[in-house]
DNA sequence: GGATTTATGGAGCGATGGCACCAAAAATAA
DNA sequence: TTATTTTTGGTGCCATCGCTCCATAAATCC
């Protein structure tokens, strides 16, 4: 397996909209494309996910899906880039809401809840629980999974730091053990999620979540 | 793929450890290569382990491989039995244990904590998030894992009625909505394991758990 | 000892997976 | 128009994967 790296130059090079050089134009839309190879690979995962399957959901020929996308890897990269700006984007939305901090983790509980279990998209997390178990040779990709967990678990606790400054958390509280309870409930309801459980129970898990909340003392 | 299904019948008598009959014995031992087998599925996942990875591991060929276990997917199952039956007995030990219900679930999280991350084993849970995300022709290993993970949700459900029955939990208490939060949590909880979170982490995610722990009236 | 039964070693097979190559097509630049 | 640049379609390659087959080895039963 050749290690091919796609640098943030190239990706946005690859990325541009705007491209109107010469030569032949691009006979498909490469943002909707990049959509179906999401999809597929939340549902499936990478492994679960063949390169036959990537070009028909994406209606492209193995020449144009190289030309354009640059290997499965890569692509894969891609898409994950896209989740956390696109499909997951209610995440850090909420975490931004001017809310008071248990409103916020509280809304965000809920949301996951709800968006985990949508009719029109896969189950579930596309992250939550993505390669944690793989291959030796997967090693780049289950890191770059698992950091992406650890930056949405980072971005529990910086707006848990915010709650103590604005005083709606004790001083005392211990953000980052606070903020790994609720990352880990999350990956949780995601598997849940994935297991078939009704929107409903995930609801109920929510709102038991935040009788952990901490207590003023 | 051919729908080899392994019966119980036929997997009992592979099982048997005091056959002596005759032909040619076994070479190896059964027990120790379906524990080397159970590793590195628990650390790799099923796609992440290949068939040389498991004959090697083994210390077997690919003969006595399919003479012994019949087929990687029956394999799997047999290493999963096992798991459940050994290395994950320590969940329905402490489901067993004549303590009061709250301080079940507190030993449960907290012993959970430490098993996550032992040394000698691999890290996490292997089912807790296993094939979640997978293709459509592995559906049988998908469905196999997420009843797994049903069971031990209901084997929570159940001692939580036990609870209510010998008046450690208030009668109105959603069983089912409560089995479920902590099911997700333990889950969340592995899957940070498999992240490489520090074990001192995991137990402080345990106690604030049980904060949410229902309050009597 | 001879027949029977079971396990082993080793070679190899069919399918799939991810990818590379190349001639042709379709755009712009000169 | 011609040259240049980029995309496309199609074919094919090579490694791996899970598995099978067969001759042989090693035990028991008669």
């Amino acid at each position: 397996m050749a290690p091919k790296i796609i640098t943030d130059t190239q990706a946005a090079t690859k990325t541009d909209p705007t491209r109107r050089g010469r030569g032949r134009p691009q006979s498909f839309d490469r943002a909707q494309a990049l959509c179906a190879a999401m999809r597929l690979f939340w549902d499936r995962g990478y492994d679960g996910t063949s390169f036959d399957d990537l070009t028909a959901a994406m209606g492209i020929s193995a020449s144009s899906f190289y030309n354009a996308f640059g290997s499965k890897e890569a692509l894969y990269q891609e898409t994950i880039d896209a989740y956390v700006k696109r499909a997951g984007a209610w995440f850090t939305t909420i975490l931004q809401e001017p809310t008071d901090t248990r409103s916020t983790f509280a809304h965000l509980l809920t949301t996951a809840a709800t968006e985990f279990t949508r009719d029109d998209l896969p189950t579930g997390c596309m992250i939550a629980a993505a390669a944690t178990q793989c291959a030796p040779t997967q090693a780049r990709l289950r890191d770059l999974l698992a950091t992406q967990r650890t930056q949405s678990e980072t971005a529990l606790a910086t707006r848990l730091q915010q709650g103590i400054q604005a005083g709606d958390l004790p001083p005392d509280t211990d953000i980052k053990a606070l903020a790994a309870f609720y990352s880990a409930l999350l990956r949780g309801m995601a598997v849940q999620a994935r297991d078939g459980i009704p929107r409903e129970r995930l609801h109920e898990i929510a709102r038991i979540a935040m009788q952990a909340w901490p207590t003023s003392p």
